[in-house]
DNA sequence: GAACTCACGCGAAGCGCTTCGCCAACTACC
DNA sequence: GGTAGTTGGCGAAGCGCTTCGCGTGAGTTC
């Protein structure tokens, strides 16, 4: 049924026959569907068909099309004839279809989202994403259509060439993003949560990474840390060209040393068994290493790392993450973080684009959320003598 | 812009003045949007506009209907024929255009999925039922819709009514719930993740809360705890009849006396200051508390306010939640839980949904997911004395 | 080989709306 | 009072597809 997380647990060995069982075990009922029969027969007998605009004419005794300039208002309508239409309307509840519409104007009034490609690498800051995106579109009167398969240019271009959203939102985006050129080339509304190589004419909200490692580095450098590690986006993201993957890392690698610090480079996933062997290691062979800076979800496994190797944080180790507040105040100790404010880059990014949908010349948009630090209890100032400390022997604990 | 946590924030006076400062430093750059113009002439200059039903009849050399039937399958085409309006369909690439479809047919292909009321309530395991019921829907080759404003029964039948979709899934639902019924005296196709008091003939996964609640006592109870608290769901859904709050709340104060367990009902939001609080408030009055049955996210409270009190998990106190394992194993310690496998629920829900709208006289489906406890690290035997214990003096840690 | 099936294509009528072009009635002006 | 200019309403032609009913030619039957 579903496959999040199969690999990953196939590959660590770990609870995939568990959660197989627990699928097996869900209890099951049918019934035959001899409880609709009264409800369908209701509805023969009461043919509650919605109202359609050639009806609200009939009543109103206008034609067609002026019941569809009062409703548009793109063609002056007397207020005679205005209020009889509106009359009829309201008697009879009538609403537009939507298909109908979309058809014959041409627009869906709907923007399609799509989610980071493989769907069970979904990250909560992905899902507060689509929250501030859900928000803004309802707020406008759009709807949303959610979507995978977000790596296929094609698919993406499709869902606007076919009529089914009148533009789109992506995520994840590569330095050279082929659905991006894709969208180009079609001239197809879009906006990015993220960012590419070239910006040009491209609206977008993101995360200013470079900034975020910056001054999380300075943050660290300021309390005394002089070996510091970077949980970056995973090889695979990286390899691609992740934007902010490759920003992180170069700017990482560049700053570090002027600051004084020793960095570890570390691509690593978010899944909790992967980052826990990531930081395993790091902690076994990186003595002096006595902060780590996440740019996602890495630090769940992280931190069950330093438990294990009896760590104390922010004691014996500070971590700090590239995080939404909320999910920073969620965890005991609470964590220091350089605040990423999903809900409303979604929020915003909807904004862009329905924007862009709605007004003609609409100018291209580009937040560039700047780096804040919100210090928390994660983070303190480094520790003396882990260097000199045995080195820990490390063992999975818990469910892992 | 956003209005999530706005008003609870309000209410204690904590982060909502430094969250509109941060939105306000949004770094803003506008362009004129003369990037586009290549793009647009590029478009003038060659008329990528998607083929049409049409010609491909036309360059097939068959009907415009004969396409049609190739395409659905709903009357039998030769195979010569199809031959050639399968070539015609691959030279020119073809896609069926939605909305023409959807208007035609009457069908959108598309199911429609309600987000929780307020939206700032957002929890993540809604976030989780999103993720599978996306999943699902994409793999059956349907869309998905999100919206928010699912309290108004209405909103929620338009959207079926005015062709937008072709069917909903209903979340966070009440014993009585206004949608269920309007959907069907409307005769609309729906799944719940959820559930009412009639169920008869609806289809709905849903976790079973009072399944939940029990084996969670039973367990503390053998753990030798002998006064628990349940921190239900808040107040407000408590008294709308949410159906998982009602069934948790009867089954808590009528098992736990039967175990020889002093239970203590807490309704209480997840948002973590107001949990902290009512935590707070419980270690202070109930010294003989030595564990606390969560229905969701108010452990995020709890475990801070333990924290405050300088209370450890699990030595001085335990803690259960009805939680999806992936985020229970997030967090460290990790959390013993009661299994909501929140993704394949909402993968369910989808799956009964699209059964319904593909086959007729579908079944009626009922998954009640079994309670089943995976136990971590925040459970352990009851302490001893902690009553004996002066009542801890309690203060907000960290950023709170 | 005439009558009768069938299988398979075709044309045309919508689905519910938007939008264009046109015309009627009314104002304004010399 | 005649002509031009305006306002506001109407009809009809689509948008791209589904689906119904009919027609035709090949295959069958006696």
């Amino acid at each position: 049924m579903s496959k999040r997380f199969d690999d990953s647990q196939d590959a660590t060995n770990t609870p995939s026959a568990k959660s197989r069982a627990k699928l097996a075990g869900l209890h099951s009922v049918e019934q035959s569907s001899g409880g609709y029969a009264p409800v369908a027969e209701f509805r023969r007998m009461t043919p509650t068909r919605p109202a359609t605009m050639a009806e609200i004419a009939e009543r109103a005794g206008v034609a067609l099309s002026t019941v569809s300039y009062v409703l548009s208002g793109k063609r002056p309508v007397s207020e005679k004839m205005r209020e009889r239409v509106m009359a009829a309307i309201n008697e009879l509840d009538y609403r537009p279809h939507g298909p109908a519409r979309a058809l014959a104007s041409g627009a869906s009034h709907t923007i399609a989202l799509f989610m980071p490609s493989p769907l069970w690498q979904l990250l909560p800051i992905h899902q507060v994403f689509v929250a501030g995106a859900t928000q803004a579109t309802s707020a406008s009167d759009y709807s949303l259509l959610l979507s995978t398969a977000a790596t296929d240019p094609d698919t993406v271009a499709q869902v606007v060439a076919r009529g089914r959203a009148d533009g789109v939102i992506l995520m994840e985006t590569v330095l050279d993003d082929p659905r991006v050129e894709r969208l180009q080339q079609d001239g197809s509304p879009f906006a990015l949560i993220g960012r590419t190589r070239d910006t040009t004419g491209i609206s977008y909200v993101d995360m200013d990474f470079g900034a975020a490692v910056e001054l999380g580095l300075e943050y660290l450098a300021r309390l005394g840390h002089t070996c510091v590690a970077l949980f970056n986006f995973p090889p695979d993201l990286l390899d691609a060209g992740l934007t902010a993957a490759v920003i992180a890392q170069e700017v990482f690698e560049r700053r570090a040393p002027e600051m004084g610090i020793r960095g570890v480079h570390l691509p690593c996933s978010h899944e909790p068994h992967e980052a826990f062997e990531v930081a395993a290691r790091l902690l076994r062979s990186e003595p002096e290493c006595t902060a780590a800076l996440t740019t996602g979800w890495q630090f769940t496994g992280l931190l069950r790392a330093l438990r294990a190797a009896d760590l104390r944080v922010p004691n014996d180790f500070s971590v700090v993450s590239v995080i939404a507040s909320q999910f920073a105040e969620m965890l005991t100790p609470s964590l220091t973080g350089i605040e990423w404010p999903a809900f409303e880059a979604g929020h915003r990014a909807a904004e862009m684009l329905i924007e862009q949908l709605t007004t003609r010349d609409a100018p291209t948009r580009q937040h560039l959320v700047p780096a804040q630090l919100a210090v928390r209890e994660s983070t303190g100032p480094a520790p003396r003598g882990r260097a000199s400390m045995p080195a820990p022997v490390i063992e999975p604990i818990g469910a892992g």
